[in-house]
DNA sequence: CGCATTCACTTAACATGTTAAGTATCTCCC
DNA sequence: GGGAGATACTTAACATGTTAAGTGAATGCG
């Protein structure tokens, strides 16, 4: 019932493989995608019946702990994109879930908080999400998870530096 | 300079707050997130020299290890959902990357491989790549690495059987 | 055989990811 | 104080994620 990739026999193999890559299924990205996408599958379902996307709730929890946010480090803390959250915090505020001010002394920035509907929402979703949570936890193992958030993390200390250096390739 | 998410002195907190979350930017799928982002940081640039997206370098290399697949199966090991792939695979052929044709014995079916011109492309992009596998490996340790990966790999399993009981709640 | 089901995709519709441009506001320095 | 440059978003354009519906081809079963 499994089909193996024809790993043997590729004796007559098309000349360009130089480089054989590492097995695909194997590489970090897809081990990090798979995973993660493990563990979404079990919040989307109840987060759906809220009528919630993943990063709208993202949102909704980065607010609930503050009073207001401009919206640059919401983007920062919900850790996404400004032109998403640019479209969601829209769609979000006609929802009358979020509210929006401009800060008095920046024109340029707002101030974004969480609106009693969006408490009342998150009180109504917290609880199946938090029990998920508690399930996923219990399957893995508290210190297994602890552990792998701690390897999580330093894999992103790892590359940050990295990232930071981009010169001496100037493309334009 | 770090605004903290005022943690303290919430006593006069807006009520609904019963059940206290975790902090949201430690849950698990942040972090997975996070970690996935600061890899993929690193490839994006060199693929996009390429004209490649990420999913579409995926698909690549999916089918570079073998002769051909269905478009089910190449999105099961790509880890791409159906309209994703059909969309991809539809610019991929008009670009000449990859080639398609329907199954013999089964007319719904459609077998995909990676054209000439494809595994060229693959042979140029393959070097950068895994130099910037190798360099990810040495900064956070090939044993680390492995550990890792096979924490993922873990996790997977422990939440494998929890999605497929999906029974008991039945919506519709 | 005939027809309801299932299967293997593909389309459609909406939301987000990603990069580049655009817009309004602020800052700084001459 | 005025204009160049930096900032804080927002829009735009294209690609993918996600779910639902559509289409044509096989299958199963009466």
């Amino acid at each position: 019932m499994v089909k193996r990739p024809a790993d043997p026999a590729n004796g007559s193999a098309p000349a360009a493989r130089q480089v054989p890559m590492r097995d695909f299924s194997r590489s970090l990205p897809m081990s990090l995608l798979r995973a993660r996408e493990a563990v979404m599958r079990q919040f989307r379902p109840s987060l759906r019946e809220h009528g919630l996307t993943e990063q709208q709730w993202r949102i909704l929890r980065a607010l609930a702990a503050i009073e207001a946010v401009e919206v640059t480090e919401l983007a920062r803390t919900a850790f996404l994109l400004g032109p998403s959250l640019s479209r969601i915090l829209r769609d979000l505020e006609a929802r009358n879930l979020v509210e929006r001010k401009t800060a008095k002394a920046d024109q340029r920035r707002s101030m974004v908080s969480i609106s009693k509907e969006g408490v009342k929402l998150m009180a109504s979703v917290a609880p199946t999400s938090e029990a998920i949570y508690a399930e996923i936890t219990r399957r893995f193992g508290a210190r297994k998870l602890a552990e792998l958030q701690e390897m999580l993390g330093a894999l992103e200390q790892s590359l940050a530096e990295l990232g930071a250096s981009e010169e001496a390739s100037a493309e334009e």
